[in-house]
RNA sequence: GCGGGCGUGGCGGAAUGGCAGACGCGCCAGACUUAGGAUCUGGUGCCGAGAGGCGUAAGAGUUCAAGUCUCUUCGUCCGCACCA
């Protein structure tokens, strides 16, 4: 029988308006069936729309929900757009048109586009960001974290990129680069909206035992929390009431102590101007901190610079010695108290600053060679007092803590190195921050019932250039009265950061159009925790620690049932250009997926993506690659030549079948889709070899490739009669006993190198086997005479002979 | 410096400690044909005419058996980085 040619680009509209217009991927609020929620970080609507990187996640996440369907879960797999954010006000300001406006264009084309590729989303289930109804409750969520004390102000040092003119957080200038123009980004002082995250730390890393990452990235989240303990100590100043606090990792240490460093930008060194008598000296040496680039911070690390300042003397508050302090941008601000004790025989950075500046070094742990570098090892103790002779780092750091504590001149403690999230921006496109500043009551939030506080409408959204948010400049906006007294105040101007609406999208999904709540408790009993999330890794110490951080404050008060919001993550690959390189439009290696479907289909666009290479793994785009995928799915349509009848498997494929089922079936739980589909592959080169297949052998392959390449297997099953669509149809199962052929071909090694091969029955035992094998004819050739010492058998594998 | 990976054909990559290179791309040969970005069949790690030998970054070790486990070295990628 001859059929007609395969045409992806008739069937694949044929086959998406069907499913669009049955709701074929609609969760239902069946909260009896057990439940399934698959997510997938939802998509920044950007003006370049998708590139062939980005639908790699969704298409797994895709396959997996496709199949969990034919397995009876009720699958949740939602999408929604992360609309707000800096590049989309940049194209708004850049070409006058309103960001609402550019936002609803992008969003457009993005589901056009992730619509013709066959994901079998809910889209009935859609967020925006940017949608009143949706940020009310990102408003309503930062209005509950003010209302537990989780929302400060402080006048610090902050981020600050001078290009996008916006104060940045922590993790969003990484590495000292801003993340949205990868330009410079420099440190002032100025007055930010703290999220206090540093109250979850502990939080954040326990968590981690209780859900399933991979380890890369519960390692890259514990480094970024960078928990430390150690100790705060005080050091009075030499002749003045004043005691400054350091932190310490080494309380052991102490009598190594001779000389202090402050960070040059340290509060006390102005507090006590009058008694430095090199002042000038100091604020010139500050200034010139704080011009040094990022580079010169990290890569000149080895050249310590620093300033004694004179006039002020710390005193040792064991031994009672004086010693000098110095500023230097070695010791930050950020980090600990801003000032250190140094020991310069124990510790590498107050060893090279000790030679440079010519301060003592004495070492009261023996075991390294002081005068070559500084030692941080194990060792006995030796000139402290009562720590002499103590030979346990652990047990030495107990004793002195507890001879501290009783002193009252420090205490043990912790240190982190993530700091509170920056969270207030000085742009417009984001969610207004729902604050009132009153001159009386001071900050005072706005109202639960009165949200959404609205975004209002503007003609100009260029940022200020006095660092005030373009809000501040609308009279309208900013005028209003005070909630508490009723006087007359004004409004926080600046927005929230791209990453607020983001850090609890996965609990709007459960329940999208509830205008009660952010979504009822039962649809949250039943949906969440999310089951699985699949993402880039790019996220993992931004919105995956900012909405595990969100999700537990909301445990914390009760509006949600479980602690961690993710129960497994994975994070797929990036996909490179097809020179290696990463994806761009300057090294013009863009791969375009309407191109690619247009050329080949999205089925075999699909198959292709997975097929590549490890999930996991970063990869470079093969056109001629992904033609082999087009080149299988025609194939796999050929197949409708070569039926006949048959409602059980044939003989001969019986076993390929069902080993294609198990290795289908347990390679998409793992994400080896890669050896799923060569294995789908392998069934087909069978089926070609053997010339014919019949129907119970086809309905089986179709159901397997349904999840990669749906489209395709629902018009075969269709054209076939086979009854109801492929979505609704069960997963097919494998007989266990079916698995082997009735002979094995094994190998036959001596000593370990292979020499020849052997048919034998599948059945046979082991001890039979190792028993009779050896005195076969053909064996004895191959052992040649030579004397048995041993032989192992391995069950339709190898037979290994031992010999002398 | 710290943390986490990864090193296998011309290329992307397979391999619960058990026949290295599945599957695909590319390439070679043949068949067929209303010459196509078709399709089908066979071949394709390296050396060698062949028998055979050698092969998973390098070296050692454990084992009947190592790409896989252990140690050393080299290379490479990613993240953080003067974190006291």
């Amino acid at each position: 029988m001859h059929v007609a040619p395969y045409i992806p680009g008739e069937i694949e509209p044929k086959w998406q308006k069907i499913w669009e217009e049955k709701q074929a991927f609609a969760a239902t609020d069946d909260y009896s069936k057990p439940k399934f929620y698959a997510l997938i970080e939802f998509p920044y609507p950007s003006g370049a729309g998708l590139h062939v990187g980005h639908p790699r996640s969704n298409t797994a996440m895709d396959i997996i929900s496709r199949k969990r369907r034919m397995q009876g879960y009720n699958v949740l797999f939602p999408i929604g757009w992360d609309a707000f954010g800096l590049p989309t006000e940049n194209f708004a300001i850049k070409n006058n048109v309103h960001p609402a406006v550019v936002t609803k264009k992008n969003v457009d084309h993005f589901r056009e586009q992730l619509k013709k590729i066959g994901f079998s989303f809910d889209y009935s289930r859609e967020v925006d960001t940017t949608d009143p109804n949706y940020y009310k409750w990102t408003q309503w969520i930062f209005l509950k974290l003010f209302e537990h004390g989780m929302v400060f102000r402080d006048k610090t040092l902050v981020n600050y990129c001078p290009n996008c003119k916006v104060v940045l957080s922590n993790e969003d200038s990484q590495g000292g680069k801003c993340d949205i123009c990868h330009g410079d980004v420099v440190q002032l002082p100025k007055d930010v909206w703290y999220l206090r995250i540093t109250a979850y730390a502990d939080k954040l890393l326990q968590g981690l035992e209780n859900v399933e990452y991979p380890e890369n990235i519960k390692q890259q989240q514990v480094n970024w929390i960078g928990k430390s303990t150690g100790a705060f100590v005080k050091f009075a100043f030499a002749g003045l009431d004043e005691k400054i606090e350091i932190y310490t990792t080494r309380p052991d240490t102490l009598f190594g102590v001779t000389f202090m460093v402050m960070a040059p930008e340290h509060p006390l060194i102005d507090k006590y101007a009058d008694k430095i008598s090199n002042m000038d000296e100091i604020l010139a040496y500050r200034e010139e901190c704080a011009k040094k680039t990022e580079f010169e911070r990290t890569q000149l690390v080895k050249d310590k610079t620093g300033v004694e300042i004179k006039g002020l003397k710390g005193i040792n508050p064991l031994t009672g010695k004086e010693v000098p302090i110095f500023a230097a941008d070695y010791v930050m601000m950020g980090y600990g108290t801003g000032a250190i004790m140094a020991v310069p025989a124990h510790d590498q950075r107050d060893w090279e600053f000790a030679k440079k500046f010519g301060i003592d070094i004495i070492e009261v742990i023996k075991g390294g060679d002081i005068e070559k570098e500084a030692y941080t090892g194990d060792g006995e103790m030796v000139n402290s007092a009562f720590l002499n002779g103590y030979t346990n780092k652990k047990e030495s750091i107990a004793r002195v803590l507890e001879e501290i504590e009783k002193m009252g001149i420090g205490k043990a403690g912790v240190q982190y190195k993530m700091k509170d999230w920056a969270f207030n921006r000085q742009r417009y496109w984001g969610e207004p921050i729902p604050l009132v500043h009153c001159e009386k009551c001071g900050v005072v939030p706005v109202p639960y019932e009165e949200l959404p506080l609205l975004l209002p409408e503007v003609e100009d959204f260029q940022p200020g250039t006095d660092g005030k948010s373009p809000l501040a400049r609308i009279e309208s906006f900013v005028n209003c009265t005070c909630p508490k007294c009723g006087a007359p105040a004004q409004r926080e101007t600046d927005t929230m950061p791209q990453w607020a609406g983001s850090s609890w999208y996965f609990l709007r999904y459960c329940d999208p159009h509830n205008a009660e709540a952010f979504a009822s408790k039962e649809a949250l009993n039943y949906w969440m925790p999310v089951d699985w999330y699949n993402g880039g890794m790019e996220h993992v110490t931004r919105h995956l620690l900012y909405s595990r951080f969100w999700h537990q404050f909301l445990y914390d008060i009760g509006e949600v049932n479980c602690p961690e919001p993710y129960m497994k993550r994975t994070a797929q690959g990036m996909i490179l250009g097809a020179d290696g390189e990463k994806m761009s439009k300057s090294r013009g290696n863009v791969e375009n997926p309407d191109e690619i479907i247009a050329d080949i289909g999205a089925d075999a666009f699909r198959m292709y993506e997975m097929f590549m290479g490890a999930f996991d793994q970063a990869i470079p785009w093969s056109t001629n690659g992904a033609r082999g995928c087009r080149k299988f799915l025609d194939r796999v349509w050929r197949l409708q030549e070569m039926l006949v009848d048959g409602d059980e498997y044939s003989a001969e494929l019986k076993v390929t079948v069902n080993q294609t089922i198990k290795k289908v079936s347990e390679d998409i739980e793992q994400m080896k889709f890669n050896t799923a589909i060569a294995q789908m592959m392998t069934l087909v080169n069978e089926v070609y070899a053997k010339g014919t297949l019949n129907h119970a052998e086809y309905k089986t392959l179709l159901l397997l490739l349904s999840p990669v390449s749906p489209h395709i297997c629902e018009e075969i099953w269709e054209k076939q009669g086979y009854g109801a669509p492929v979505y609704t149809q069960s997963w097919p199962t494998w007989d266990e006993n079916s698995l082997v052929k009735d002979e094995v071909e094994i190998a036959v090694q001596v000593n370990g190198k292979v020499k020849g091969k052997l048919m034998i029955p599948a059945t046979l035992t082991r001890e039979t086997a190792q028993e009779e094998l050896p005195r076969l004819p053909q064996v004895q050739k191959i052992v040649d005479g030579r004397t048995i010492v041993k032989v192992v058998f391995v069950p339709g594998r190898l037979l290994n002979i031992v010999v002398k």
